[in-house]
DNA sequence: CAAATAGTCTACTAAATCAATAGAATAAGT
DNA sequence: ACTTATTCTATTGATTTAGTAGACTATTTG
C-alpha cells in the first residue's frame, strides 16, 4: 500500500495540474482543498520541488505551481520518491537494489526470480501511466 | 515492498516444497536453512496451517509439511495473508477495502480509477502465479 | 503410564517507520 | 519597513514490524 504521503503528494499534483498553467497557488489552499494536513503537505511539495516537478514563487502573490507536463511525471517516479522501490523485494529492485542477507545465491534462488516478473510486469504500467492519465480522468 | 514477515514465509514454503510429499519437517530445520528466527517463524507457519496450506503433525516425527498443491499456492494469497492488500490504495481493495477521508465522490477521483487499473494489472500476476512457479525456478 | 518430542498460545519488548506539529529563518512584493 | 509566503530544522506521538520468552498442549515411543 501506499502511505499516506504519496497519496497526499498525488492529490497535490491533481489539485496543482488542474489550475491555469503556471499560475502560483497557496499552500494552503492546496491544504484546504485536498484535506492534507498543511505542514505535512509543506514537506511534500518541497520534495517535489526538488524533484523538478512543481516550482514555487516566494512572498506575495507565491505559492507552487506545476513545472512539469502532466505526462512528464510518472506515477513510478511519485511512488519511488515518497513510496519507496517498485518492487517488492530489495533483491530485484533496480533503484533500491539491496542483496538479501540469507540467499547465497540470488542466481538460484525461485523467489528472486519471480519477484523480477512481478516488479518487471508493475512496471509496465506505473512507468508508463502519468498525472496526465489521473488527470483525464477527473470530472 | 513486502515485510520480512511476508518474505520468510515464502522462504519457508520453498523450502516445505522441496520436500518428499507429506514427510513433517521440524520448525527447527525450516529456521536454520532458510534463515529465519525460528520462533518468529512459528507463528508464520502456524498463519500458513491456519489457511489450510501447510499442516502439521505433534510429537516425535512431526513437523510441517505442505498440505496443498504447491500451484494452487498462489503468490497473492501468502501477499495478502502476511503483507495485507494488493492495491496501493485502501479504495481500491478488493479484500480490504476502505473508503477514503479526504475522498467526498469515488466515482469522481482520477487516482481511484487509475489505482485501480493499476492493482488489476497486478494481480493479473501474483493471482496467477504460484508457489510451483517459484520452485521450478530454483536451481 | 511416563518421558521426550514438538507444535500452540499469550504476552511482551525493542526498533523502525510514519504522520503530524511547532517555530524560526529566509525571500519577495508593496 | 511590513506583510506574505515558502523553506528549514527539530521534535513528538502513534503505529507497525521484528523478534523474544515462557508456559501449555498434544503425540509418540519405550
Amino acid at each position: 500500500m501506499l502511505s499516506k504521503k504519496t497519496k497526499y503528494a498525488f492529490h497535490a499534483l491533481t489539485y496543482l495540474g488542474k489550475q491555469e498553467k503556471r499560475k502560483p497557488i497557496l499552500i494552503s489552499e492546496v491544504a484546504e482543498k485536498t484535506k492534507v494536513p498543511k505542514k505535512f503537505l509543506e514537506s511534500i511539495l518541497l520534495d517535489l520541488k526538488k524533484a523538478g516537478i512543481l516550482t514555487s514563487k516566494m512572498g506575495k502573490g507565491g505559492g507552487y505551481y506545476l513545472l512539469k507536463d502532466p505526462e512528464d511525471v510518472k506515477l513510478a517516479e511519485v511512488i519511488r520518491m515518497f513510496n519507496g522501490p517498485i518492487a517488492l523485494l530489495p533483491c530485484v529492485s533496480l533503484n533500491y537494489y539491496e542483496p538479501c542477507d540469507e540467499c547465497t545465491d540470488e542466481a538460484s534462488c525461485g523467489l528472486n526470480k519471480i519477484m523480477l516478473e512481478v516488479r518487471d510486469e508493475t512496471l509496465k504500467v506505473v512507468a508508463k501511466k502519468s498525472l496526465k492519465d489521473i488527470l483525464n480522468r477527473e470530472e
